[in-house]
DNA sequence: CCTTAGTATGAATAAGTGTTCATATATTCA
DNA sequence: TGAATATATGAACACTTATTCATACTAAGG
């Protein structure tokens, strides 16, 4: 077939692997999503939610942040659909949302760890 | 550095799912991985780079972005590892570093277009 | 050499972002 | 009801960052 026969729009995006094909919007929200990870507090969250869910202040404690910044940025996580709160009382825990997320970490991770040690 | 930076803390980072344990070094620099993906533009390029090499002066006029920010965002991508140049006279081609990167690309990707077609 | 084409870079500006502080909301218990 | 605890939110600040403009660099051709 012709793989190269559209200037317009074709070459871009012919599917990244062999899934679907992303179009303008996907990218903005592939970037949107990429922003949310661009961040060490939020990855730092992130990676402790792996762990299982946690609540607010155990976070804080933990990540030795304080509570209004943890949950500004849950905040930020919870708006991308990436972790899921669940309230007990008082206290809310919260989880990741989906097994994506912690696929999103791995891939990234990959990538540095090999990155460090191959430089090393 | 840091004044409480306790190791036994221990459920964190037991590893995220069966591969290395990350530490805190290991997630400055995902995070700093992530910011370089949260952005359009770079985003736009890398996909781009995922149907192969490219000059600048194509990829500017794809994207229908200004040479010069192509090559600031260039200069962004090859410092964080994620893009490679090949010069052949006075054009540069630009490539994927490895395939971690589109590893990665597709690991959001596969996110966002799940979220988008589940919640509709 | 000079000119031209392709790319890179520095400075400036505008827009965005994470944290802190203060305060508000929500829930439990006395 | 009132106090205490856990979390959320708004505003302000310092800081970062993406783009544009102008210019410098690099290679090819005359």
């Amino acid at each position: 077939m012709d793989k190269n026969a559209n200037p317009e729009k074709g070459h871009i995006c012919e599917s990244i692997n062999n899934s679907v094909k992303p179009d303008l919007s996907d990218l903005y929200d592939l970037a949107e999503l990429y922003k949310v990870f661009g961040d060490m507090s939020r990855v730092r969250i992130l990676v402790a939610l792996t762990g299982g869910e946690r609540c607010v202040y155990h976070l804080a404690e933990h990540l030795e942040m304080g509570q209004s910044a943890v949950s500004h940025q849950l905040r930020v996580l919870r708006n991308a659909g990436l972790v899921r709160p669940r309230r007990e009382g008082r206290t809310v825990y919260y989880a990741l949302d989906d097994e994506h997320v912690s696929e999103i970490l791995e891939a990234g991770l990959e990538h540095v760890i090999h990155k460090k040690r191959g430089v090393q």
